[in-house]
DNA sequence: AACAAGATTAACT
DNA sequence: GTTAATCTTGTTA
C-alpha cells in the first residue's frame, strides 16, 4: 500500500536528529540529552552505530576547559564558532581523533565531546578493524577508542550531522530513566583553573546502557 | 626557533 | 603506577 510506504520512510527519516536540536543555547543540557541517543558512521564498507553513554559539555569563551576559551581562534576551533549541527573532529596528542557535536549558533564556539558508546551495528566491521572480536562494555568507551573503533577520523571534521554526509546521530526512543544518568566534573582538564571542577561530564553506565539496548531489541 | 603541555591510550613494570 | 607514541598550539627567546 503506498500510504504505509509512504508513512514508513517518513518515519525513517524524522529518526536522525533535526538540526534545531543542536541550535539550543544550553550546551549542558544537549549533553545530557545525547546520552542514549545513536551515533552512525555511513562508511564505505556499512554502517556502523554506537549507542551514546559519556558526553562532556564545554561551554566556548568563558570556560577555560575549552579550547575557545577567551574567543581563542585558530585554525583548530574555527569549526566550534559554526552553526550548531557539524562535527569537530582534533587530533589529541598527536594520535586521537576526538569527536565532538558542535551546538549553539554561529559565532558561540559551543561543543560536545562524545566520549563513550556501546557498539550496536556493524560490529562485524569493527571487529575488522581492532583485528580481534569485540567487548561490547569496553571497546567504545574512552573518546580516541570509539573514534578508532567507528573509524571516525580527521577528514569528517565540519561535516554536518544532518544525514546529508556519512556521520549523523539518531533518536531510536531508547527511554533512558533520569537517575540513571549520572553527573560529574570533566576528565582530563586539571589545567582549567576553577571550571576544572564543574559537573559538566554526563555517563551511564555501560552493563546498565547495554540492558537497556537488549530490551529495546536494538542489538 | 625551540619547547612544553595537552578534552589519550596501550603496553609495560 | 609509569611511559612512549606524536601533532597542534601557545609561550618564550
Amino acid at each position: 500500500m503506498a500510504s504505509l510506504d509512504g508513512l514508513h520512510r517518513k518515519m525513517k527519516k524524522e529518526i536522525i536528529i533535526p538540526n534545531d536540536f543542536y541550535t539550543g543555547d544550553d550546551v549542558v543540557r544537549i549533553a545530557r540529552q545525547l546520552i542514549g541517543k545513536f551515533l552512525v558512521n555511513q562508511t564505505p564498507e556499512g554502517k556502523i552505530t554506537g549507542s551514546i553513554v559519556e558526553t562532556e559539555a564545554y561551554a566556548g569563551i568563558v570556560d577555560k576547559a575549552s579550547h575557545a576559551y577567551n574567543n581563542r581562534r585558530t585554525k583548530r576551533t574555527e569549526v566550534m564558532y559554526r552553526k550548531g549541527g557539524i562535527a569537530y573532529i582534533y587530533l589529541c596528542y598527536g594520535m586521537h581523533a576526538l569527536l565532538n557535536v558542535v551546538t549553539n549558533n554561529e559565532g558561540i564556539p559551543h561543543a560536545i565531546l562524545i566520549r563513550g558508546i556501546i557498539p550496536v551495528g556493524g560490529l562485524d566491521l569493527m571487529e575488522t578493524r581492532l583485528n580481534r572480536k569485540i567487548n561490547l562494555l569496553k571497546d567504545g568507551i574512552g573518546p580516541g577508542r570509539l573514534t578508532r573503533l567507528m573509524g571516525i577520523s580527521m577528514d569528517l571534521n565540519g561535516t554536518s550531522l544532518d544525514g546529508s554526509h556519512v556521520l549523523h546521530i539518531e533518536d531510536k526512543q531508547l527511554e533512558i530513566e533520569p537517575k540513571a544518568i549520572l553527573q560529574g566534573p570533566r576528565i582530563g582538564v586539571d589545567y582549567a583553573g576553577d571550571d576544572t571542577l564543574l559537573p559538566y561530564r554526563f555517563r551511564i553506565e555501560a552493563s546498565f546502557a547495554l540492558e537497556e539496548i537488549k530490551k529495546a531489541g536494538l542489538l
